[in-house]
DNA sequence: TGAATGATGCGCT
DNA sequence: GCGCATCATTCAT
């Protein structure tokens, strides 16, 4: 049999419930074409936002200049600037008219590690990517890559997945309203996802 | 080992 | 003017 040539995940795949795109997110690579170089990496870690019903979500208040995207077709990168220095990087799912992404909190650098490195600056490997400011910084991902259709040649995930043993669910983080939904997606056996608490690993 | 905080700029009420 | 889907650093225990 020959080689699985890896395929892109198409419009189709986006274009569902956003929990179960969300869940099945996890341990799929994403790849960038950066104008340095060919970077890719393993998901790990994500969470869902899911209409102008979840007070988390950035489509609580109607739709916005900002949060427009979130509104338009499914497989489209909404990429959104907080905390005056952090960019963070959502997947468009649900169909046209329905606001709702997944946003991706953490990954394990596959190649162009390099490239990473060098927009990261320091830290172990497996820390590069994990937490939604780091993946953005660390891919050099920005407002310019606002947009991006997913089903593109620039930015996209591979059908190929390598998926986790044991995926956990958890609360979401960083936020204060609708907090209590679990609808945080994570690879339990992964030294990027980031652990709570009483979960957190112990050192090497 | 964990809690508190400063950095820093923009969107929205 | 306030709050934010963050992170690195400082401080307390």
């Amino acid at each position: 049999m020959a080689p699985n040539k890896s395929q892109k995940l198409t419009r189709s795949f986006y274009n569902r419930d956003t929990l179960t795109v969300a869940r099945e997110l996890i341990g799929r690579y994403i790849i960038y074409r950066s104008v340095r170089g060919r970077l890719s990496a393993r998901i790990v870690e994500v969470e869902a936002y899911i209409g102008e019903d979840d007070p988390a979500c950035h489509a609580a208040c109607g739709p916005t200049e900002r949060n427009r995207l979130m509104y338009g077709k499914p497989g489209v990168a909404y990429i959104y600037f907080i905390y005056g220095m952090y960019h963070c990087l959502n997947f468009v799912t649900e169909r046209k008219g329905f606001p709702a992404a997944v946003l991706l909190r953490a990954a394990e650098p596959i190649s162009g590690i390099e490239i990473v490195r060098a927009n990261s600056s320091h830290g172990a490997e497996h820390a590069l990517l994990s937490g939604p400011g780091k993946f953005c910084r660390g891919f050099g991902l920005t407002l310019a890559q606002n947009g991006l259709d997913l089903t593109g040649t620039e930015l996209y995930l591979e059908d190929r997945c390598d998926p986790a043993t044991e995926i956990g669910v958890s609360k979401r983080i960083g936020i204060r309203q609708g907090a209590e939904k679990l609808w945080r997606f994570y690879d339990a056996k992964s030294d990027a996802a980031s652990q709570l608490g009483h979960m957190r690993r112990r050192r090497v």
